[in-house]
RNA sequence: GCCUCGGUAGCUCAGUUGGAUAGAGCAACUGCCUUCUAAGCAGUAGGUCAUGGGUUCGAAUCCCGUCCGGGGUACCA
């Protein structure tokens, strides 16, 4: 049992004997005692004093007393401004050490063939342009949502929805056809998904050229916005395609997988993956059936120009659309196709969307649609709904290329982490392959790390002029800490000396060493609660916390040159067990940790 | 207008279910490498927790008002 819940137990336990109360344990509040004050547990007893009828410090010094009479492992206390401060016994702590030591799944806890099966869905590309800074938020938030289900006992199966149909694929498509000259990434060099994006850029360039003269002419920008050569164009193209035109699914279907290649050495590169990929050309039309159904069911309703809408006034929301008046689908139909789809192929027990929150108005609505069309899962499907990422000028937008590129920005900063490897020449001895892998980890360690740590749910700014810290609260930061103990783990092994737990219980340990121990033992309950909370954050700032701790301990212990035997290897142990614990904790975000750097 | 999320040091961010003197990093200034990696460690300076009220032993945290900002708001995704 832990050792928090003995004392809430005791505690109660001792109102009930002392004053004559009974308490409930769970209510009592054992917090981590501040940094600046001696012990381990604090013990709030302000609320006691009504039962107590006496001060805070009387209180508390019957309760002290009880409890170092009571439990084991209590060796002292003291009461400071009415809170109880308790110190919990040296050899407690070793043996926390110990057990997180030899525990190779520290923190975790194994998922069976009966843990809930929890679907993340994330990343959900448009197939019309690259991926920037927004997309990599998304990303990484799901990659390591997913590790953190897997870490709490989860079955989980990552998905994708590639948003491969649609106006504004077709608007790459017709600008490519127009003034494309055959270019294709093989005859120009540039990664598929950029070339289509670039025709993407080149559609919109002569939109709002056509809709000047339009309006030039007398027109209102209404009428030229829908009477534009291109936008007509474009919507011809994505008529004849919904017919199946031949010509135009050729093209469709040569443009998307430029793009799909590109996408995959985005992904590869970011380092994330998918066990399932849905496509919403293959989901729309099972959404409008379903849409249809509904309709039939009289679960929503049409009106006089055809188009078909669901009534969610009673909900305290509005009227919402779900089939245009020519017959076409939106993004709410395809969203009912796509789920329709999983809950076909998986047991699926609870459903997760790491989409912004710019979407959390249409998430509402799809969980109360999905909830009416008979799915029992739809009530409770959970939207990961997190913040934009900003620039200092506001928001990006990919067709006023105001977008940081994933790929440019994780190239930029490969180059930053070789230059600072190159000056600071910790790297020499390797090979150009093995030194361009340490590269890529520390760069995207920084990049990852840099999002990673602030709370998904917030909004977070980030300035290109400025590039992403290595120093400091980052990523690099935390791999340093690891490099620099595997260094040390390297000699000992060189020496022979073998970290083992078999060092003297009774040792003597330093405050700083104590300290360490208990954030050690604090590893396995932030994993629960970053999983309960949905939130990388936790283990991020967790992580460079006990990181912090380490580096102070590195400046003022001597490890191998440690003359005590004993003390030598209980330092190995602890230094050891920071490094398990660092990799354990990056890889929950997905980030690597180098040997040297 | 309505709905919704936010406002903590010059900048970027932490701050568990209300607890002690609100913390980090960056930027600025100052020290520390003949000893296990100085991408490190230590120190100085920097705050009316947007604002006004309320709840109570105690509020950055909970409730209400105001100001400022982001997002959404019926045929974009």
């Amino acid at each position: 049992m832990l050792i928090e819940q003995i004392i809430k137990e005791k505690i109660a336990q001792a109102v009930h004997q002392l004053y004559g109360q009974e308490i409930d344990a769970e209510k009592v509040q054992v917090e981590n005692t501040r940094k600046d004050v001696e012990g381990d547990l604090t013990v709030v007893v302000f609320p006691f004093l009504r039962i107590s009828r006496k001060s805070p410090e009387q209180t508390a010094n019957e309760l002290g007393q009880y409890l170092q009479e009571q439990v084991d492992e209590v060796a002292s206390y003291s009461v400071i401004k009415g809170f109880l401060n308790v110190t919990i016994s040296t050899s407690y702590w070793i043996n926390q050490l110990a057990q997180a030591f030899s525990d190779s799944n520290y923190g975790f806890t194994e998922a069976t063939d009966d843990s809930p099966l929890v679907m993340v869905e994330y990343s959900s590309p448009n197939t019309n342009k690259p991926l920037h800074l927004g997309h990599i938020r998304n990303n990484l938030l799901g990659f390591s949502l997913g590790e953190l289900l897997k870490a709490n006992g989860k079955r989980v199966v990552k998905t994708n929805i590639v948003n491969d149909r649609g106006i504004h694929i077709c608007k790459s498509m017709y600008a490519w056809q127009q003034w494309g000259e055959g270019k294709t990434p093989e005859n120009t060099g540039i990664k598929g998904d950029h070339l289509v994006g670039d025709f993407y850029v080149l559609f919109d360039k002569h939109y709002k050229q056509e809709i000047e003269e339009l309006v030039a002419k007398g027109a209102s920008k209404e009428e030229a916005e829908q009477q534009a050569p291109s936008i007509i164009a474009a919507r011809e193209l994505l008529r004849k395609w919904e017919a199946k035109d031949p010509e135009t699914v050729e093209l469709w279907q040569m443009m998307n997988q430029w793009v799909y290649a590109g996408f995959d050495v985005t992904y590869k590169e970011l380092g994330v993956d998918f066990d399932k990929i849905y496509y919403e050309s293959d989901t729309y039309l099972v959404g409008k059936d379903e849409v249809l159904r509904g309709l039939q069911e009289g679960i929503f309703t049409r009106r006089d120009d055809q188009s078909v809408w669901a009534d969610l006034s009673a909900d305290g929301l509005d009227q919402k659309l779900l089939l245009r008046s020519d017959g076409t689908s939106v993004y709410m139909t395809q969203d009912i196709g796509t789920a329709k789809l999983r809950f076909n192929d998986y047991q699926i027990d609870r459903m997760v969307y790491v989409v912004g929150n710019e979407q959390d108005y249409h998430f509402k609505v799809l969980s109360i649609l999905l909830d009416k069309l008979g799915f029992s899962w739809g009530k409770d499907l959970h939207h990961f709904s997190y913040g934009m990422v900003e620039l200092p000028h506001g928001k990006m937008k990919s067709r006023e290329g105001t977008v940081v590129d994933a790929d440019d920005l994780m190239a930029g900063m490969v180059e930053v982490a070789r230059k600072t490897s190159e000056e600071l020449g910790k790297l020499d001895g390797y090979t150009e392959q093995e030194a361009l892998e340490t590269y890529k980890t520390i760069a995207l360690g920084a990049l990852k790390y840099f999002i990673l740590k602030v709370d998904p749910r917030k909004n977070m700014m980030f300035n290109p002029e400025e590039s992403i810290d290595f120093n400091g609260n980052t990523g690099p930061f935390i791999q340093y800490t690891y490099a620099r103990i595997r260094s040390v783990i390297r000699k000992a092994e060189e020496k022979g000396i073998v970290p083992a737990i078999d060092f003297d219980q009774s040792l003597r340990i330093s405050e700083k060493e104590n300290e360490l121990i208990k954030t050690i033992s604090l590893y396995p309950a932030t994993v629960q609660e970053a999983a309960d909370s949905y939130s990388p954050a936790v283990v991020a700032n967790y992580v460079y916390n006990l990181v912090k701790e380490y580096n102070q301990f590195y400046h003022d212990h001597s490890i191998l040159n440690e003359e005590d035997e004993n003390i030598r290897r209980f330092r190995l142990v602890l230094s050891t067990t920071v490094a398990q614990i660092v990799k354990s904790g990056m890889g929950l975000m997905g980030i690597r940790v180098p040997e040297r750097m």
